[in-house]
DNA sequence: GCGGCTCATGAAAGTAAGTTTCATCCGTGG
DNA sequence: CCACGGATGAAACTTACTTTCATGAGCCGC
């Protein structure tokens, strides 16, 4: 059964552990077991036969097959030979660094501070490995084409929409964010054919968001999702998907990342939009960055 | 030819690749057809499956199992896990990218993605390489046992201002921040002893903050400016300084790279004061995370 | 609650991949 | 011309992988 037939969905040059852990929540219960063992040591899932594999996650070859499938590939053989080469790939740096993990209870803050910095350095670079040119081109081309461009997200995700909106606005599109549901339904209702919806959800699973882009999409707008797990409820009603890559962790470190991954894939779109027509926004931008000069202060040496 | 003592059928850790080609001479005429696919493209080879790989050599898939053994391997799929591994080993890690500088006009997308993680991620390591924990120490000392906390910033960096005060609000510190001036001013107005005032200026230079720092400082407030200029004014006036370590770069890159590297600190800052009391911030975030429960959408397999 | 539904799951059947066996072939030296 | 030994591939065999299918658990509408 062809899962979705999703834009977004085959790209995964960078990490497949990435990859994996993205799609984690989605996998069915056994699946999962199969998919944290993978996750856990690579390696050495490389090294097990399916059978093997099955066994240990107290699971029959079927789903380990099916785990397959359900992170892209052909089939058992192909997965072995790609984590193999992930494996190899990523001569993890022995650093005694909590890696993934969550801070520990005694640490201190050099300690805090080079977690947090390895972690949000990590989902900023493999959100950029995973990210496919390819749906961003098409995003960007959907922006610089669109009438109106509105931007929705909540909590977190919603100073990331509203940094997109600002930055949008700046080099002269024409973009509005609502911190407030209900104005930006309303909004959602009129836009139409060729403005484009931005959905920033980190779980791919808020309501408001999904109801505003829902909306959208039923007007005629170009929709687009950006969230950290490719088949979270928000992708199915997005035209086209763009994914960050923070791992999962406890505590927030995840969802801290995750905000810093999102601003890094709306700074590429934005770099996107803004090469297209580079005299344009360099001119705005200047005319910009004038008009807040009196609002500095100090010695002349200093970049305004 | 002396095939039979094959002494060093164990490990050979430099290279499998090299190994092969190092007894080459010594294999057979059909197993030296198959040694040379392999060894030209090992990435290939991997690929293939054991009757592929045996037509592609003109031979029989016996002459494969016999060039597996004669390598020290236990068999096929053997092999192919470890090529998979060399083969990805031996891909030049992609450091050709654009490094600090600007991007490029002709730049595609895949360019400009590169790019502007690479700066991202550069900014945040470095950032967290010469933050001073010590420094950082004492600002959470002084924010834990405040009053209440304020935080400023203009422009781009009011989005990381907002960001740390609703953090901040979310473990229950009080915590404000004030996207106009004339409030903040007023506000700052009323601090006090013990209180806590946050300014953050990429620049350094914003003269909207600096005057209400300076108010806040006035008033008795602890006063912490985030910038990425050590020297620049907003320095003068702060009891405490933390700066970030965005290269500079013209174009935007620059300033988006430190805004990243602001919420790093940020971030930094918040689990520092979170850990002060972590059964009470714990709790907080329990409970926040709790009220939003119902605005998620989607499978129960989810995580909310 | 109760049918009907979907979906996850593993047992078992089926297929393909990998491995072994063995007969053949070919050259060499007696 | 025959005996020998090594190289080789066809075919038998084994193991690994894949598909199919029946079961049962949970969910939804009634």
């Amino acid at each position: 059964m062809a899962k979705s037939p999703k834009i977004s969905a085959s790209h995964e040059p960078g990490g497949l552990i990435v990859h994996i852990s993205g799609l984690l929540p989605s996998l069915s219960p056994a699946e999962q077991r199969v998919a944290r063992l993978v996750v856990a040591n690579p390696a050495d899932a490389a090294r097990r036969t399916i059978t093997d594999l099955a066994t240990a996650a107290e699971t029959s070859e079927a789903t380990v097959i099916r785990f397959c499938r359900s992170v892209g590939m052909d089939g058992y053989p192909q997965l072995r030979i790609r984590l193999a080469a992930e494996a190899a790939r990523r001569i993890e740096p022995p650093d005694a660094r909590v890696v993934g993990g969550d801070i520990p209870p005694g640490a201190d803050l050099a300690q805090i501070i080079a977690t947090i910095a390895f972690n949000d350095a990590r989902a900023v670079e493999e959100t950029a490995e995973q990210l496919d040119p390819a749906v961003c081109e098409q995003v960007v081309e959907a922006i610089v084409g669109a009438g109106r461009i509105e931007v929705y997200g909540a909590g977190a995700s919603g100073f990331v929409a509203s940094d997109f909106q600002q930055k949008l606005h700046r080099i002269g599109r024409i973009a509005f964010y609502f911190p407030d549901v209900h104005t930006a339904l309303t909004s959602a209702a009129l836009l139409g054919k060729g403005d484009v919806a931005v959905g920033i959800s980190h779980t791919g699973t808020t309501s408001d968001v999904i109801e505003v882009l829902e909306q959208a999409r039923a007007r005629g707008a170009v929709t687009v999702a950006l969230t950290n797990f490719p088949r979270s409820p928000i992708t199915e009603i997005a035209d086209y998907v763009l994914t960050t890559a923070a791992r999962e962790t406890t505590y927030r470190s995840g969802a801290m990342a995750s905000r810093l991954a999102q601003l890094t894939v709306v700074d590429c779109l934005f770099v996107g939009v803004a090469a297209r027509n580079r005299a344009r926004a360099r001119r705005a931008l200047e005319v910009t960055a004038e008009a807040v000069r009196t609002r500095r202060v100090g010695g002349s040496r200093r970049r305004s």
